[in-house]
DNA sequence: GTCGATGCAAACAGTTTGCAACCAC
DNA sequence: GTGGTTGCAAACTGTTTGCATCGAC
């Protein structure tokens, strides 16, 4: 069972005030600066108990990083996130599902894990680089 | 200017005859199998060069591996991956990426690239592995 | 002959793991 | 006290890169 220490609590309450998508080396690295250092490999520990025990969504980035952050929702979603900053707008999950379900069953295909995720440029990443 | 040499011509063509998304540490050993090994190296700096040039479509797996595939379908588009064996469906790009696109605006995003791939198991692989 | 392609080995990024010390329950 | 947690360092995976050599045009 997992334990409620010191460390964990750190972590996911820094989740919990960000609104954003957040790397392993990125939380590491806040953490550090604020006077709360702790293992790399701790974090890493620590952001895979806190999302097999669901309390955090994941994705991948586009380089292939892991981003973590807890999600109002607790149900099955996706995501249009900034690449820049790691804002994130909850889009509903359900209409791709139906929609890709119904593929799979056509063609065969079971325990179909939807990976749908959109990665683009937030209006304030955008305006602060300026035009492109 | 890409050059047509012989190693590349070989990997294009190995390609050309899978249907399958493959990866490139898995390309590799398949032509060192078949007494055509080259350099890991060039294999991934061909990848990257016929991806680059559109002979290519690239996804990542569940474990963060890029697998290659050369698709029937030059248009823009999703695939529902046999996670086992690679094996895939061309799914339509337009429902999805019109969906989203109407979100994008809304929310202020630009430049937003689309992510949509459906990990499964297809019916060859479920049989092959029997009941659970 | 020129410039891209290749091999080899070393470097890299992100992540995981073995093990001993540690701490929450 | 027991079993999960942490730190540290080493290992691992997938991928990239520097550099000298090779080969396509």
């Amino acid at each position: 069972m997992q334990r409620a220490t010191r460390r964990r609590t750190v972590i996911l309450e820094l989740l919990e005030e960000s609104a954003q998508f957040l790397g392993a080396q990125q939380i590491h690295r806040v953490l550090a600066d604020r006077g709360q250092a702790m293992a790399l490999a701790t974090v890493y520990r620590a952001l895979q108990a806190l999302t097999d025990s669901g309390d955090l969504d994941v994705l991948r980035s586009e380089e292939g990083e892991h981003l973590y952050r807890r999600c109002p929702r607790r149900d099955r979603h996706h995501h249009l996130v900034c690449r820049a900053c790691g804002a994130a707008v909850d889009l509903p999950g359900g209409p791709v599902e139906d929609w890709v379900a119904g593929l799979a069953r056509e063609h065969g295909f079971v325990a179909v894990t939807p990976v749908v995720e959109f990665h683009g440029l937030c209006a304030s990443c955008l305006e602060a680089r300026g035009p492109r």
